[in-house]
DNA sequence: CGCCTAGTTGAGGTAAGTCAATTCACGTGG
DNA sequence: CCACGTGAATTGACTTACCTCAACTAGGCG
């Protein structure tokens, strides 16, 4: 009963007692399902609920005026998705399921009401959003000051470990549903450069992106090539004891 | 003895108690100063303590191998310093008083301590965490899909209506002390075009950035210029009552 | 007085964007 | 079964936003 996606990904940031896991496992109320290409909620909107990603791919992402969009981070399995709408009270940000998926919804006023039965909850969650913002951060060194080709490379090595921690991925590579198109909008490129640019990483013998496997040919230069360093991804063993 | 910055931040988050106000006072261990230039702390070290900035500005960046930076945000009074990093016990970035600084201290163990006395105040932090979240998430749509131009604007805004929420700035100006180098670290830009970009604002009767003073000309064209939508700093009335 | 830092401007280079055409896989309907 | 449309990937030709290098000015300070 213990091995739900909440409790695993919590559970690595803090020990958890039975009582909180306990009060955990009632924070799952309803699991739902969300088919490929229709937003979960949109920006502007209000947010009532979370969820946590059990299984597929999604997207969070924003629109401007003029049509463009920046997609701020893929979610995989284990995933929050829309946590910072429900503390914010509003959302900043849309939500698109890539594939379909399926989830559990946590209520913001269930996650609330934990909080205050079991302080050390509050604790882990914290921990959970400065991961994930300390991601978004170093999306921001990708795109303010790499060029496209280690930018590509970087992201796809941060892929591959986020999803090696959920085992869905190893250092030889991993199965991938993103388009072009899709890792333009992340990257802040146009989907003919991406084209180029991972033509060129796979012309220089490092990662091969083909019909949705993404395969590292040679890991050791392409984490130097990217300057890539996985510090920020890591889930140490639990600090709160 | 209610009026220190925390508390005036946190109180806008959630509405405390006269309870949760003491335990609140008992975190301010010391006041500390730091001169301008020198690091508070450096990506790689442990975060011990996080600061919540009295007075004077600073920057949290990262370096790259390189030697390239990349400026994630600036803190102004009011905000905290190395928040993160003690939530994550390592610090991802560094950070950098641009003026000489004042700050109060916030122990790590304190902190996690307080929230199992208070868990309202967990939930406080909590949502200034997502505020700062919010907005690296709006920096990053910036430097993604904004021109140099839109991005220098809307970078403007922001700190001006972060500014106001302090008052510090309104919507004719504020006093700003940073150089055209550290704007360019911020944006992802050349020094030398941020000085360009200045320029076309200022020649446009939009903004001008002159002698340590941002002057809004046109406040209204320069939102609309930047698509600048302040949603995201809001600090709405206490959401928990 | 001379050095240093910040700002300013010009000339020329380049990384990445735009526009456009082609291919291929897939699904759908006549 | 084939015609057709649609979305994704690919490649070429051309454009451009921003960068780099370099020179010069002005203020602050030992």
């Amino acid at each position: 009963m213990e091995n739900t996606p909440l409790v695993r990904k919590l559970g690595a940031f803090v020990a958890l007692s039975d009582a909180e896991l306990s009060v955990l496992q009632r924070l799952h109320k309803r699991r739902r399902n969300f088919v490929a290409g229709r937003d979960l909620f949109h920006q502007g909107q209000s947010g009532q609920a979370a969820y946590i990603l059990a299984s597929g791919w999604a997207f969070s992402y924003k629109i401007l005026p003029d049509g463009q969009r920046q997609i701020v981070d893929f979610q995989i399995p284990g995933d929050f998705l829309g946590l910072r709408s429900v503390l914010l009270h509003i959302s900043d940000h849309s939500i698109e399921p890539i594939t379909n998926i399926e989830v559990t919804e946590v209520l913001a006023s269930d996650l609330l009401e934990a909080f205050s039965q079991t302080p050390r909850l509050a604790t882990a969650i914290l921990w959970a959003a400065s991961r994930d913002e300390a991601m978004v951060v170093e999306h921001l060194v990708n795109i303010g000051r790499r060029n496209a080709a280690e930018r590509m490379a970087h992201f796809l090595l941060e892929l591959g470990a986020r999803l090696a921690l959920v085992g869905m991925g190893s250092r030889a590579g991993y199965a991938c549903p993103l388009t072009q198109y899709l890792l333009a909008d992340a990257l802040g490129l146009s989907a003919v450069h991406v084209n180029r640019v991972l033509r060129q990483l796979r012309d220089a013998g490092m990662v091969t992106f083909r019909e949705g496997f993404v395969t590292f040919d040679t890991y050791n230069r392409l984490t130097e090539f990217a300057d890539f360093d996985p510090t920020y991804l890591d889930q140490v063993n639990p600090l709160l004891r």
